[in-house]
DNA sequence: TCTGGGGTCCTAGGACCC
DNA sequence: TCTGGGGTCCTAGGACCC
């Protein structure tokens, strides 16, 4: 009996879903996004496995995607229905045993006792594929890190082990930002110093990175090019610690009263984003992209924490007023920070 | 053919207190 | 007259992830 740490991630999460209704749309490029216009300011969210050899890939802009891909069939993002379908795959999880700990809408972590870990991640692709007629990867790993990018390197509908007795092998040579945590701008700062690989790093002294990344977050790259990782498998369920609301616009607004509409609007959304949570706000923060890409926040922290749209509202336009708003504005945003222990 | 929307966590600097 | 040093809280920004 040993104790592995299994990664579930599914395939093509979002295409997938939508493949479920539309099965019509199998084996072409589908990319998921938006408004579903690539006309309209929107980026991809879901990109199936033959809009990928074309070069788009999640967060590529819908135009640029469009020109990269002119067959693709573009549809709009459905979020409740990727809820409902992540729904049931974490259900058809549960159903597993071990410990379970969602991550993600197309991911989670299990902490499971196994005479044959390999054996038990092929169980879980059938009972995943039995209950909800999609396909994952999964990762076995001595840890969450491990088990994490041994998932990726599985895809896709593979098993993929990654733990101490092939973690060199496996990753030495790899850019660092193969890493869960390192992302391009770490790795062009790591670069700069002559670390390229993750091998690199992890030769590189601990003490070497806390000027450049700080005192924590130094050691912590060192320690990830290991492989290491202590995070606990939880099955604690999630309280999420914010709650907000964001808006681009198709076209930049000029006007500050359609830019108070907007506030207001996107505050009442937060209200009862608060309200089916049972949870209070402690405090407000407004965000603000302009017509150049610059964005900037500003924050109202609540004289008592509340749930209430019109106190929500009144702090949000009061943070917008602390902004010049001399550009046009292409984004505006309300986040609700959640107080701890309350309800 | 510019760059979504939902989040989390960390850092740095200033305020403030002892 | 000179001006330590630690701790904590608040705020804005940044990096990252899906």
């Amino acid at each position: 009996m040993e104790r592995v740490v299994l990664h579930v991630d599914l395939d093509q999460f979002i295409v997938a879903v939508e493949l479920l209704r539309r099965p019509e749309l199998r084996g072409r490029p589908v990319l998921v996004g938006g408004s579903g216009d690539p006309k309209q300011r929107g980026v991809v969210a879901g990109a199936s496995y033959e809009a990928r050899e074309f070069g788009v890939r999640s967060g590529t802009p819908l135009r640029t995607a469009a020109a990269r891909c002119p067959e693709a069939v573009f549809l709009p993002a459905d979020r409740e229905t990727y809820l409902a379908a992540s729904a049931d795959v974490m259900a058809a999880l549960g159903e597993v045993g071990g410990i379970l700990e969602v991550a993600g809408w197309d991911e989670a972590f299990m902490l499971v006792d196994t005479e044959d870990a390999e054996l038990t991640a092929r169980a879980v692709q059938r009972h995943v594929r039995e209950r909800t007629a999609l396909a994952c990867s999964v990762g076995i790993g001595d840890n969450k890190l491990r088990a994490k990018l041994a998932s990726g390197l599985a895809k896709p509908a593979g098993v993929r082990r990654l733990d101490m007795s092939n973690w060199v092998e496996v990753m030495a040579a790899r850019p660092t930002d193969a890493l869960w945590g390192v992302g391009a701008k770490t790795a062009k700062k790591l670069a700069a110093r002559g670390i390229a690989t993750v091998g690199d790093l992890a030769r590189t002294a601990m003490a070497d990175l806390v000027g450049d990344f700080g005192p924590n977050i130094g050691p912590w790259l060192v320690a990830l090019a290991h492989g290491y990782d202590s995070t606990p498998v939880t099955d604690e369920p999630y309280r999420a610690r914010s709650h907000g609301r964001e808006a681009t616009f198709q076209q930049d607004l000029r006007d500050k009263a359609e830019m108070r509409a907007e506030i207001t609007r996107l505050s009442h959304v937060v209200a009862d984003d608060l309200a089916a949570e049972d949870a209070l706000a402690r405090r407000v923060v407004v965000k603000v992209r302009d017509s150049r890409f610059a964005t900037h926040t500003h924050g109202v922290s609540l004289p008592t924490h509340t749930r209430d749209a019109a106190a929500i509202e009144q702090a949000a336009q009061t943070a917008l007023d602390r902004f010049p708003l001399d550009r046009p504005v292409r984004l505006l945003g309300v986040r609700a920070e959640i107080a701890r222990a309350a309800g």
